[in-house]
DNA sequence: ATGAAAGCGCTAACAC
DNA sequence: GTGTTAGCGCTTTCAT
C-alpha cells in the first residue's frame, strides 16, 4: 500500500493493476499521509529549513526563492525559520533539532549556537553554512566568501575614482570584522586616512543605514566622507535616502557602494554599485547533495566575488566633493 | 518523565525534586523531543506556517516578520513556505494537510486550491487568509481590504493633484480584479478619459513594474499619462526606475502611487505615496486566537485602508504633465 | 505521587 | 507479487 504511494509502486513488486486500483480508493477516501508518522517511520522527512535572520534583507529573500526552486526540482519542501538574535536562533536550532526536517541551511552565525549545530548533526540534520566563522563544528561545509577581499574591492573601486576621505557604515561596532579590516587594508595601502569619525553605525537595516549615514553627513568640511562604503545593500539603500534628503547628489557629490548584489540594487535610485557573489546557489548545491547522495562533502567553499557597477559611485568625483 | 519537559510538572502531581532530577537527567543525555513522535502523540505541534507567493515582495516579508514575533511571544515556531504559482501552492497545502503544523496563514490565494484548504479543514489544521475570493470555504476566517476602495484612493489621490491621464500597472490582464475597478471608478465618477494604452501589465516584481511603465511610456504627446497607480510597491519601485532612466521627474513630471503601505517605500528616491493597510496584524491575532481558544471567529474581517503620502505624487502636477 | 502500557499513523522488514 | 507485523519516540491513560 504504502509502496504505491511512495511512488516507489514500480521498482518494488507490483502489478500496474494494483498500483492503480491504490490510487484510486486514495483519491476517493481523500486519503493524505500524515507526515509526522511518516517522518518517524522512515526518518526522513524530504523537507529542509533555510534559517535566515530577517527577511526584510533583500539578500536572504534571495536565498530562500532560490531554494525554494532548487528544492521543488528535487521534491524537497523547502520552509524558512527566521531567528534574528541568539536567542532566537538556539530556539529554531533546537526545533530543528527535533528531527522536522532532513537538513538546514544556516543563513546565520554566532558562535553562542554551535554547541546546537554540534547538535544538529547528531541527530542526524544535514546542515551547511553561509559565512559561518572559524570555531564551526568541522564537520558542517561552509559556503563563504572572502569577506575581507570584499571590502577591499569596495574601498579600492571608491579609491580609484579618486575618493580618498571614504566612510564605512556597519551594523558591528567593533573594529576587527573582516569587512572593515578590507576596508581599513584598501586605505591604508594608499596611505590615506582611516578616521574614528568615517566609521559610524546602526542597526543592519534601511533605517540603521540611514541613521548610520545621517551621522556621518552631522560632520563638516573637510572632515566629512565623500564616500562610503556600506556593509550592505540595506544599509546601502538606507544611505541613499538620507543623502538624497540631504540634498546631496549620488554620485555627483557623493559616492555609495554595497555589498551583496543584491537584484533590488538594480531598481534603487541611482542604482547601487555593490560588491556580488553568489554563495546562496552553492550552499544550496552542497545541502542537497549531503541530502541526496550523503556524499563526501568539502569543509569550505570559497565562492568568488565580483564588483557589480551600476550608478552610485559615478565614473568620477563631483564637484561637491572636491570643495 | 515528558510531564516534567512539556512544562507541566507543576499543574500535575510531580515533586519539585523529581522535576529538578528529571530536568538534569534530560540535560545530562542532551535530550532533544522528537517533535514528529511529539506531534503524533499529542496531535499539536505548536507550529504554524506563513505561506506566502514571493519574499521578494516586501509585504510578505513583513508579513512573515510579524508573524515570527507574535509566535515566538506565544510560544509557537513560524514556519514559511513559498507557493508562487497554483501547482506550488497545491503542493505547498497538501504538504501541510499532512499536519505537520498546528495553523497556516494562508498568503496566497486561487480559487482551484480551495479544495485543499477544505481538507486543510478536515484534517484539522487552523486556517486565516489574506484577502480570498468569495468561494472561499466558508469555516476559514478572511482578513481582507476593500481593494477597490484603495484603487480609488489611489487615482483620488491623483485626481485631486489635477491628474487627468492616469495609468494603472498591474500584473493582471483582466479588467475585473478590484483594484482596477476602483481606479476605473473614481476615473469615470470625473468624466476622464479610461483608455486602453493606460492600461499596462507586467509581472508582478520590481522588473515587471518596470516593463509595464516602459510600455506606459512608449507612447507620445497627449497620449501618454502623468500618472500610474501600481498595484503594489514593487511594482511601483520599477515604474519609479524607468520613469528615473527615461529622465522624468517624479513627482515634478510625473506621480506614482504604489499599494500595500511596504516600509521600503520610505527608502525609494522618492520616498513612495501608497495605500496602507494592516491585514497582517489581524490575520496573525486571529489565527492564533483559533489555535489558542478555538474561539468562533468571525467569517470576515474588513481592515480599513489608508493612504500615505510621501513623495511620489507632489502637492501639484508639475510642468511636464502639463505640455 | 509514580511507574507501566497503549497507541498516534505510518513504512520497513519479513513471511507467504 | 502480496498480506502481515513490528515499532519509530513520544504522550496519554490507567494502575498502582
Amino acid at each position: 500500500m504504502s509502496l504505491v504511494l511512495t511512488g516507489r509502486g514500480d521498482t518494488a513488486r507490483l502489478s500496474k493493476a494494483t498500483q492503480q486500483r491504490v490510487k484510486e480508493a486514495a483519491a476517493k477516501l481523500n486519503y493524505v499521509p500524515n507526515r509526522l508518522a511518516r517522518g518517524l517511520r522512515s526518518r526522513a522527512t524530504r523537507a529542509i529549513t533555510v534559517v535566515v535572520p530577517s527577511l526584510q534583507n533583500p539578500f536572504f529573500a534571495e536565498v530562500v526563492g532560490q531554494a525554494q526552486e532548487y528544492g521543488d526540482e528535487k521534491g524537497y519542501s523547502v520552509n524558512v525559520m527566521v531567528a534574528s538574535s541568539v536567542e532566537s536562533s538556539r530556539r529554531v536550532l533546537s526545533y530543528l533539532a527535533g528531527r522536522s526536517v532532513d537538513g538546514v541551511l544556516l543563513g546565520v552565525d554566532s558562535e553562542p549556537v554551535y554547541d546546537l549545530i554540534k547538535q544538529l548533526l547528531g541527530r542526524g540534520v544535514a546542515c551547511a553554512t553561509l559565512q559561518a566563522g572559524a570555531n564551526l563544528p568541522k564537520e558542517v561545509p561552509n559556503i563563504s566568501i572572502d569577506l575581507e577581499a570584499g571590502g577591499a574591492l569596495a574601498t579600492n573601486h571608491l579609491i580609484g575614482l579618486g575618493h580618498t576621505r571614504i566612510g564605512y557604515i556597519t551594523e558591528f561596532t567593533n573594529r576587527t570584522h573582516r569587512k572593515y579590516l578590507g576596508y581599513k587594508r584598501a586605505l591604508e595601502a594608499k596611505g590615506f586616512d582611516l578616521r574614528d569619525r568615517w566609521f559610524a553605525t546602526g542597526k543592519n537595516t534601511m533605517a540603521g543605514g540611514a541613521d548610520a549615514m545621517a551621522s556621518l553627513l552631522g560632520q563638516s568640511g573637510l572632515d566629512r566622507p565623500t564616500a562610503v562604503f556600506a556593509y550592505n545593500d540595506l544599509m546601502a539603500i538606507g544611505a541613499l535616502r538620507v543623502l538624497k534628503e540631504a540634498g546631496i547628489k549620488v554620485p555627483h557629490d557623493f559616492a555609495v557602494v554595497g555589498f551583496d548584489g543584491t537584484s533590488v540594487g538594480a531598481f534603487t535610485n541611482p542604482a547601487l554599485t555593490t560588491v556580488t557573489h553568489q554563495r546562496n546557489a552553492v550552499a544550496i548545491e552542497v545541502l542537497f547533495s549531503m541530502l541526496e547522495h550523503a556524499k563526501k562533502i568539502l569543509r569550505k567553499y570559497e565562492v568568488p566575488i565580483s564588483l557589480t557597477i551600476r550608478e552610485s559611485c559615478g565614473a568620477s568625483i563631483g564637484a561637491f566633493a572636491k570643495g
